[in-house]
DNA sequence: AACTATAGGTGTACGGTGTACACCTGTCAA
DNA sequence: TTGACAGGTGTACACCGTACACCTATAGTT
């Protein structure tokens, strides 16, 4: 009856904290993501983190590391197409889990696992024989496009899992606030009759700008 | 001596508060960008604008409509190549001038702005002969990578414009702390002689992507 | 065994935020 | 003349991040 407490609980670190903290903000959204509520999640005062964390953006920059590290890495045993397209996916699922850290991945102060990700995308399309001129676009392109994509998809993701009567209802409802654009109209009507998937149009887009790739490999 | 006061104050509108709102932010940040900011700006006390804005919230969603109201639409013209290449310049263009709007054009409530943008920009691509399907495709792809670009763009510039000899200080810095990256260090030292410029950079990605989908215009 | 340094959790407090609510005041219609 | 109302004001509340002083339990040294 000497060291063991009523309920022993184990001790805070850095690691824990960001753990949590990525944990939280998957459910709460960043919006509503606190210090306050980071602690109260651990069972410890607020103050108490910041004994583990320098301040909410050091912890943030963290997270988004964490992030980054849940990305797989262009494999070496590929072909340079399939390395990035595998890598993309990877990304995008992510972001998906993620969806706080979609507009951060690339704002914050870098950690390793984001050096890691860079220099292994960097090195898989210099090593597929892509010019440095030319890898930097191809990067550039890319990544543009996986992150507009994610910001798309949370943007226009049908939140609530509404049922499919609400849905139609709400779609008759928005039809009628859209009479002048009939463009849009179309949109509303027939995008959801036409087995709409973001997986697919993401894996669209995307080969249309590896096809474009492949096509200026050997250029300078 | 009556009705004149020293200094007649223009009262507020909406509209007002909405313009003033826009420039605070676009020099001030949308971090540091707050109501009691806005109304002290506008040389009212804080609860005066809720007289013409519903809530922050809302005010932002007129700000981003204010945004999308600056967009160049689609002109019926020119060939639908150049139609969505104007556009998309444009689009960049406003998302520089305003670039805490970046995270937020397609999140928000959508506005008559905004409307009349995604109804043109559908308009356009139909009309040029892209099936329902493909127009959706395309659509997709240019946003996103147009407002994944913006993305990048903001979180790569160099935001204090400083002077080419701390650039280089910093960069030597950079590159040491690099040292087991080799294609970060490949880039931290050909890039800035390679002449890189964020306009050629989009107008490249741009063109690939467009030149994909012109060739897949008459497909299904 | 006694002492002390330290790591880590606590409590209080300050200046910031958005905004609810009651209030006042000047203008215009009846 | 009256009274409604549009629009600016002042106070107050709950929340935020975090500085600072404090306490306490453990580990190391003597």
């Amino acid at each position: 009856m000497t060291k063991q407490k009523i309920v022993t609980r184990k001790p805070l670190s850095s690691a824990r904290v960001l753990r949590a903290a990525v944990a939280l903000a998957d459910e709460a959204g960043l919006e509503a993501f606190s210090m306050r509520g980071l602690a109260q999640e651990l069972g410890v005062v607020p103050m108490a983190l910041y004994k583990h964390v320098a301040n909410k953006e050091e912890l943030l920059d963290g997270m988004v590391d964490i992030v980054f590290s849940e990305i797989e890495l262009p494999s070496g045993d590929l072909d340079w197409r399939s390395a990035m397209q595998r890598r993309a996916l990877s990304t995008r699922e992510a972001l998906k889990r993620h969806s706080w850290a979609i507009g951060m991945m690339e704002s914050r102060h870098p950690g390793p696992a984001n050096l890691r990700n860079h220099n292994a995308v960097m090195g898989c399309l210099r090593k597929a024989g892509f010019s440095f001129k030319i890898a930097i676009h191809a990067y550039s392109v890319q990544d543009a496009y996986i992150y507009g994509f994610a910001l798309q998809e949370r943007d226009t993701g049908f939140k609530t899992p509404d049922s499919a009567g609400e849905a139609a209802q709400r779609r008759a409802k928005t039809i009628g606030a859209l009479e002048h654009y009939p463009y849009l109209i179309e949109i509303a009507t027939k995008l959801p009759e036409s087995g709409y998937d973001n997986a697919v149009e993401f894996a669209w887009g995307l080969d249309l700008i590896l096809d474009g790739l492949e096509r200026l490999r050997d250029s300078v």
